[in-house]
DNA sequence: ACCCTGGGTCGAATCGATTCGATCGAATCG
DNA sequence: CGATTCGATCGAATCGATTCGACCCAGGGT
């Protein structure tokens, strides 16, 4: 350890002969730099070990980090479990790498509390949040950091990459409907924070924090208003066992609607550790459109990586000065063999 | 849009009637402040609509940014579909946010290349990465920004969290051979950049880049120096499956060993599809233990979430000033039902 | 009564680069 | 040949906070 210090842009300036204006053209490029002095600064460079312009001076001066800062709610182990996730993620991670940025990964828990607010990002997306993250995205508001949602309660000044939730789980009972179903119930993504699991009553239901997972109950509700709900802890392949365990231990409903095709999946574990087939003995409809298990299940597949690109492409409009608008996208029925007439069951 | 301009910290203070010394210890907390000036600025502060201190300015200030980079080599979508990265990701979210850091997700492709080295981190963890991040891991070093490397090949000066891949692979292969198994097949993970699919030749596979791919391989061969070689072009299911269908249709091996569950689990596909039973007519091992379409696969299962951990902690001690040592884990056998005697087949 | 301690505050330096305007010589244009 | 760009370079201001050392003053110890 020869030199204390760190080598600085302004040190290689006076190593190469030039000001520390020169050196940093030389290095940015954006600027008229002759070859020769260029050559100069680069050799300079590498005698002092300089690796180059620190990133955080850069992205004081420039105004910009490069970062762009992805709020989760949940654990990454839980949130990254599904896949549908990982797909918008990639979408996003996509387009935003046109610029060269990155994806930085916040998890908004009850101990990480300010950690939105304290990271330099240039903006941010947010990813299935519930409104308990409104308090931060008023700080990023006032820091003039765009914010765009996927999958989240529409808030003021956040643009929105929606999903038509509600229609397309309509769509999804109704289809059972017209095969005879009336005993039906639903496992549900988390609809609250606490991501309690179990039945879920009326009264809790309408408490419920869960954007999608409300919208998507609401749309089955069009249909069943009586249906059972039990809401999962989490959009695991698990979380769908036990409650596929627990609904059908309970009220032998005739479809189970799963808010997940992880769920589904899981739903249809149990079923078959039960003896109950399906679709012959129970229908079982997922939603995404994802492939678990190698089942070809009855969901709604939805444009994952699309609408992270579609997030992707916002946020860099609103980076440039834009004002993009909400784009919202359908989720399309993907008919597979998971769905059959209503069986009468013998009491 | 009355104020061009957004509030700074000197703002507040002026308008506080404090210097902006003590503004800044009255929103760091670091410092002697009486209550009713820490109200004061907090008052102003509230007043300009000002959102506390700017994280870019703190960065370069305190040298720190609270973000630790994972330099993944593959897109998103595909590292994030294997859970054992995400566990290991998770196990490492954890532990660093004890510091409150949050990880920026940095893909190493050809395009993206400067990413790591303009990124404002505080350090940088390497997930599975080859030999070819070399050139950045230097201009870490010269920046003097701590590295950790969870799979991936050692370098010097960065701390390693490893498993022991080669001992381990061994294990699987000898329990083949006892059970009399002569015919013998490897589905590795990708064993160049490139992410060539297909069968491996000798050369091929002596030019091999993949750190993790060569290590498993490597034990295998200590048994099985014959063994049939295909290369996965990732640790997908479906990949596992493509695999499968060419080595099943190929040579008729008795046993498949593949580097990862999710590869196994396509193979087992495979067979199924092609009539053939596991473990009756073939067998199949994985790695990593982890749970993929409800399949009891004998395998090794590493600890992922510990590994996460270790390299969190490793991250933690670097930063403050220790020299942590390699941590070495160890990858447990696990009996599943997918691994039968080897069968005679009539040719 | 005097010295010392330390809480509270301030001014100024600093972190490390980027960028705006100015300068100067050489090349281009009419 | 004079006027005008244009290319190359430099000096100085700036980005927005943190922190170090100094200072003042009140209270406690002897």
């Amino acid at each position: 350890m020869a030199n204390e210090a760190r080598p600085t842009l302004a040190a290689v300036a006076a190593r190469a002969g030039v000001s520390s204006s020169t050196a940093s053209l030389a290095f940015s490029g954006s600027g008229p730099v002759s070859a020769e002095t260029k050559q100069r600064v680069l050799a300079a460079a590498a005698e002092l070990d300089y690796a180059g312009p620190d990133p955080r001076a850069r992205s004081l001066r420039r105004g910009r980090s490069g970062i762009i800062g992805v709020v989760i709610e949940d654990r990454l182990r839980d949130a990254f479990r599904d896949p549908i996730i990982i797909a918008m993620l990639d979408g996003l991670a996509d387009e935003v790498g046109a610029i060269g940025a990155s994806l930085l990964l916040i998890t908004q828990g009850e101990e990480t509390d300010g950690a939105v607010e304290s990271a330099p990002v240039d903006a941010v997306v947010l990813f299935g949040c519930s409104t308990r993250v409104t308090v931060s995205v008023d700080v990023l508001r006032r820091r003039g950091i765009p914010v765009v949602a996927i999958e989240a309660e529409r808030l003021d000044g956040v643009v929105a990459i929606d999903l038509d939730n509600r229609p397309a789980s309509r769509l999804l009972a109704s289809k059972l409907a017209e095969l005879g179903h009336r005993a039906v119930a639903v496992v549900t993504l988390p609809l609250e924070a606490t991501h309690r699991r179990g039945l879920v009553s009326l009264e809790h239901e309408s408490a419920a924090t869960g954007w999608v997972a409300t919208e998507r109950l609401a749309g089955v509700r069009e249909v069943f208003p009586e249906a059972i709900v039990w809401s999962s802890a989490g959009s695991f392949i698990e979380e769908g066992v036990l409650a596929g365990r627990a609904l059908l231990e309970h009220d032998a409903p005739t479809a189970i609607i799963a808010q997940s095709d992880l769920l589904a999946a899981g739903v249809i574990r149990a079923a078959t550790e039960l003896g109950i087939r399906v679709p012959d003995d129970l229908s079982v409809v997922g939603f995404d459109g994802v492939e678990v298990d190698g089942i070809e299940l009855t969901t709604i597949r939805q444009p994952a990586v699309d609408r992270g690109r579609a997030a992707g492409r916002a946020v860099l409009d609103l980076l440039a000065g834009g004002s993009p608008a909400d784009v919202g996208f359908h989720g399309e029925f993907v008919e597979g063999s998971t769905v059959g007439r209503a069986r009468v069951w013998v009491h």
